[in-house]
DNA sequence: GTGGTCTAGACCACA
DNA sequence: GTGGTCTAGACCACT
């Protein structure tokens, strides 16, 4: 994994993770590599990936056992929500992107659909 | 106009300003507000002005005489190409957003003709 | 048995097993579970259930008999102080927050009421 | 300040905010101490400082403006509402807690007021 | 000058 | 072994 500038790297790995629960690489209630080796293995400080720990924590994607590591959370529905919320954040902020530049969602559609073809 | 946390402020009022050229809100050749004013106005540190002004002078958006201000540039073909440009950037970023989410593109356009209906 | 965050898991189990020795559900002179099966009911790691019965050991409310297990003490006087101990620190400690938070001690009491008719 | 062992500094250095904050200490919409100088006067590193600042941001006690600092937020109905919530929240607890000794709220409000005296 | 991020590394309580 | 906290100090973008 390699990082791009400008974004902060425990952004970039929060967001790998929600992408490997969200496709299922990482299943609900599996145990997430330990601060200490995930932090090895990405070459980063452990500071980093505790602080990616404790942010997807604050948004209850994983938990916490004292002593015992960092899980995703077991709750199936959970983690579908999290998709879709993502996905309908990212549709709405598409359209109030489109008004704001005159653009229809016919518009819209059709360069998609030029892109697509590429 | 209030501004979003996590994106710098003279972003997203360069992101305004393309918008109000693009949309014909500013025409071309017209006066810009003076760093001062449009400070106030926004509530704003001059220098962020005076920083959007100088990025957007960068990108041959604006120009400054010296002593008389900051005015849009008069060639149409430029301001045409704003805008594309910045629908390209749109579209470019949605796609790129919808593969990190594994979502296909005709998924996007099936959600996207829904919300069109609403 | 659910555990709070925040607060250690043997200090938990601990105040747990006191409530039950004051309030009779654990008699004098009773066994308690061995560590290996309390682990197991309460789905914690066994050095915690050692742990617990070690500390409460130091407070002289178990004593352990070698190869026999651990069992509740038989003073009636000691089991009675842990009651009032206990009873005692809830009420210091509340009084301390109430003071943090600049609420009288009258003003709680109020609001105790109020709660208590409900 | 000097500070308890046991607790992480990080949260006293919170509470003794959100006190002030409560008591009118701080006022709605004014400006802390930078995380610099803050963490001088209390002879803490600065990280501590910005937790804290973050963590109280993330309950909506603080809000962040880039490069100009961090100020008290401005809702004086929300800063009510802190305090609110913190008082029912102990009071809670409290009898909560109570419940599980098998002690009266009567017993309790007895006993306060003895304490009250002293 | 302001907060945000990151590294390096330490110590601690918990399991 | 595990995460939680803290120090020391660096660099950065934004105002």
């Amino acid at each position: 994994m390699d990082f791009k500038k400008n974004i902060p790297i425990y952004l970039q790995i929060m967001d790998k993770l929600k992408q490997d629960i969200s496709l299922g690489t990482l299943k609900p209630g599996e145990k997430l590599m330990s601060t200490r080796d995930f932090s090895i293995k990405l070459k980063v400080n452990p500071n980093t990936i505790s602080r990616v720990y404790k942010e997807l924590e604050g948004e209850n994607i994983v938990f916490t056992k004292r002593g015992m590591g960092t899980f995703v959370v077991e709750d199936e529905n959970i983690l579908q929500n999290i998709k879709n919320k993502m996905a309908d954040d990212l549709i709405t902020t598409f359209i109030k992107d489109l008004n704001q530049l005159n653009i229809s969602i016919d518009e819209a559609i059709t360069k998609l659909k030029e892109m697509e073809e590429d």
